[in-house]
DNA sequence: TTTT
DNA sequence: TTTT
């Protein structure tokens, strides 16, 4: 009733474009999605999990995306089923994408435009990288988000954990 | 009882890191994400969304995110109420973020390591950047996913429209 | 650039069904989630948040959702800001439903119609309510999901905490 | 780096409830997840989707929920691979839960309050059921979301799609 | 109050 | 291998 997947990860590959029998472009790839957490043998872990675009946005894949590009994906999770050579049944766990995003190069017009990668080493960012902010103060009295608030000081019931 | 927001957008500035009394790290920005479709008046549309993030999570943010800078946040909508000066009962609504991943930028070690196992411009990426490719046939012999599929032509039935 | 909201909560209100100008149906009403932690005060928590439907499934929303109905909303996070009368602009967050699901009742034909509530009580349901299955080895060697798999005891790599 | 799924589906089968070695416990189920829209050839098309809870969470699962019920699961998508007895490369898709939700019947107290705070079959609800509200006017003069709004006519601007 |  |  529900099947919502969004991913974000490194092309495996360039993507392959094919197109159906009544000329639909197909794009497949895969994504390598790397686990928040590192198993406890201390290696990184990694899910490579199938990709597939259909239409104008597969088109835009194989000519936007490469291999190591990192994209973001967001459809659906979908099993596909098949008799291979032995007769076995073999089941195919991949994501039909309804939107795909690439994330870290300007130099393409994208599926929508809104992406830039080199925005520029702008000079407040070299001036202070590698500490957080010290002159705030601890307190919420101005509040970016709430316009009109009172000094209220954050408690503990703020504390979503 | 299911709440679930996920976001890519760029900082409209940088992030504001605050503790609570008991000295818990709180960092709020805002997050541009721009609309899929423009409006019908022909401009690209945005929606400005606040995101609180804790922990280190929030220290982590207050050091490596800047205006500008790409971001994708995994949370959930939280809408808090408060009275303002004029005694009006205000509704502000805020992503509290679960996770926060640093898109843009490979020069940060990030919050897990966002950047990339094999990302090199290889050749192929420069060799064909502009065009889809050519050379591959318009059917799924030999589907890259499943690795004992017989031939099978795509067929109607699997067009997800 | 990426949008994407996932609630599932109940209606605080009957949907109210409007059109535009030209005829497009819209449907808006809010939906009651609550959090999964209850406050350090130990009250339950829950965030009201506004959904706006369109189109056909505003018309759906109007005639089969109620007040108390359970529903999921799949969408994206949308801030309207318009002035009030004092002048000052105000910022409205709502979620623009991109499908809705009813989930409480199988009296409706639903967006499309895969529900069901009253799946009727099995008696292997009536048997086991209770008590968690005792029978089972703890092992994977039945895995019910690789059905090729070998006997491989569960290590603790696959723990994902 | 994210990776996040969210399903809505039927239970195919009773949980089935494992320790690990070290005592934790796991169930496992696969979901019935109904495609929105029908093949071609006009049949409803399901998405079976092996299902992982760990803990305190699986305990519950193996208590509460049973074949053929309701579940909202939130998690992540994993690509488990191993060697089958013919030494060949097996896949296997699942989505680890990071929470469950029990949907369909408020009759179990659930993983963490499922049920309904103001669910009761208020009169409005058998009043009107079979029709949309017809007395509401087409204009969002009384927009309920706004407490503050001016009389604003809903605009083409305001349609997303 | 706004980002590319 | 499958749920309503």
């Amino acid at each position: 009733m529900l099947n919502r997947v969004i991913l974000i990860g490194r092309l495996t590959q360039d993507p392959e474009l094919r197109y159906t029998g009544s000329g639909t472009a197909v794009a497949s790839f895969a994504l390598a999605v790397d686990r928040m957490r590192t198993s406890q043998s201390g290696e990184r872990e990694t899910d490579f999990i199938n990709i597939v675009v259909w239409q104008k946005q597969a088109e835009l894949c194989a000519q936007y995306l490469h291999k190591g590009r990192l994209a973001a994906v967001d459809g659906r999770l979908q099993i596909r089923s098949y008799e291979n050579r032995e007769g076995q049944k073999v089941r195919v766990a991949e994501v039909v994408a309804e939107t795909v995003r690439f994330l870290d190069r300007g130099d393409n017009s994208s599926s929508g435009g809104s992406s830039g990668y080199s925005q520029g080493p702008g000079q407040s960012q070299n001036a202070s990288r590698q500490a957080p902010e010290p002159k705030r103060t601890p307190r919420f009295d101005d509040d970016p988000f709430a316009d009109d608030s009172q000094s209220i000081d954050i408690s503990d019931d703020d504390l979503p954990f």
